[in-house]
DNA sequence: CTTTTCTTTTGACTTTTGTCAAAAAAGATA
DNA sequence: TATCTTTTTTGACAAAAGTCAAAAGAAAAG
């Protein structure tokens, strides 16, 4: 089956141009998979060799660490790109799962083939870069927020920037993602309404 | 004057290789300085043109908000590199300060310059985005932090992974950039000796 | 060496968030 | 629909961190 990538070339257009030879050799290198909820895509301790690019679905990456606590730190919806990025990144074993919370549809790229593919096309490697580059600032921005907000203002502002959030993800894993207890996440929403 | 730029090499070359001309050809793209304690290198609403490379001192970049309140958000010392980034990676205006907590040498490096450099030299442009690939990670892993961790764990921590911070900054500026208040930071301090 | 200024500590009290336990509500399954 | 399971809410209380004010210490300036 020769998956539809079309949605992974609108979500790569912001970061620069590909060409039409460009986009035709990337098929080569994509495969296509359906998942089902519960899933798990990745796993602590095990080398990330893919990315992910969500068609259809929605899933959540965590830690776990010594006592059994989940820290939820990402949440990721149909178009947008997935895997373990730090094992991608440094070739080490991943410290994170990655959880399907719904059933999803993905589009599967090996990393070899990627840096394969980038050897060869560097007008895609700057699309990467970019990507990367778009990122820090991403993360910086966060960062500022957590140092700052307190419960009621970090829910107010996943509410109004990630609303998708909120509407599609159980609440404990929302606390988790705002460094929250789940009772005091209610306790918040209670008021607001 | 020419300045030696020896420091700035050794920091860079973990990142990647730089050829002999490479390493003399940037030479013309870097100026020397040296600015007293408390200068402002950078301020919010004016766009970043340099990257600031500090052969000795120490700098804190902070925000400043509607009321008045600062967060620090970056502390960098000597074989480091500082700027306002995410203006240098937009092009917009900077959102935040960057002052000098003591007196420093510095070494100057303009955007522009650097940009049309990159151009002729591809491996130095490797350099850069290998720094960026860096930096996601660092991030990525502070914000788990900030997250999960109560104040005295914070204390610890940055007393463990960066005792110069603990050593050469006043009390109040770590509080702000552990999100902390001064209080509460002497407090922990009290009941740790 | 004394004074002035800036930084850190301490005290008393308030607010925010966490903890543990149980009930209610919502979803899934038979 | 009735039952089981999971998720969310509520309550009572504990712990952590914030606030405001003042004192003590340290560093810089005269």
């Amino acid at each position: 089956m020769i998956p539809d990538i079309k949605p992974l070339l609108t979500y790569l257009a912001p970061f620069g141009t590909l060409s039409e030879e460009d986009q035709h050799a990337i098929q080569n290198y994509i495969t296509y998979c359906a998942l089902p909820q519960h899933h798990l895509l990745e796993q602590a301790g095990e080398i990330g060799k893919h990315y992910y690019f969500i068609l259809q679905g929605a899933v959540r990456s965590y830690l776990l660490d010594e006592d059994g606590t989940e820290t939820t730190f990402r949440f990721s919806f149909e178009n947008s790109l997935e895997g373990s990025f730090d094992s991608l990144r440094t070739g080490k074993p991943a410290s994170s799962y990655i959880e399907l919370l719904e059933p999803c549809r993905l589009l599967v790229i090996h990393t070899d083939s990627l840096a394969q593919f980038l050897l060869t096309h560097p007008t895609v490697r700057q699309v990467v870069d970019k990507h990367n580059t778009y990122w820090v600032g991403k993360l910086a921005d966060r960062l500022t927020r957590f140092r700052t907000m307190s419960a009621t203002q970090k829910y107010a502002w996943i509410q109004q920037e990630y609303p998708a959030i909120v509407n599609r993800v159980p609440l404990s894993y929302i606390a988790s993602y705002l460094g929250l207890r789940l009772e005091t996440l209610s306790r918040i929403r209670a008021k607001r309404n």
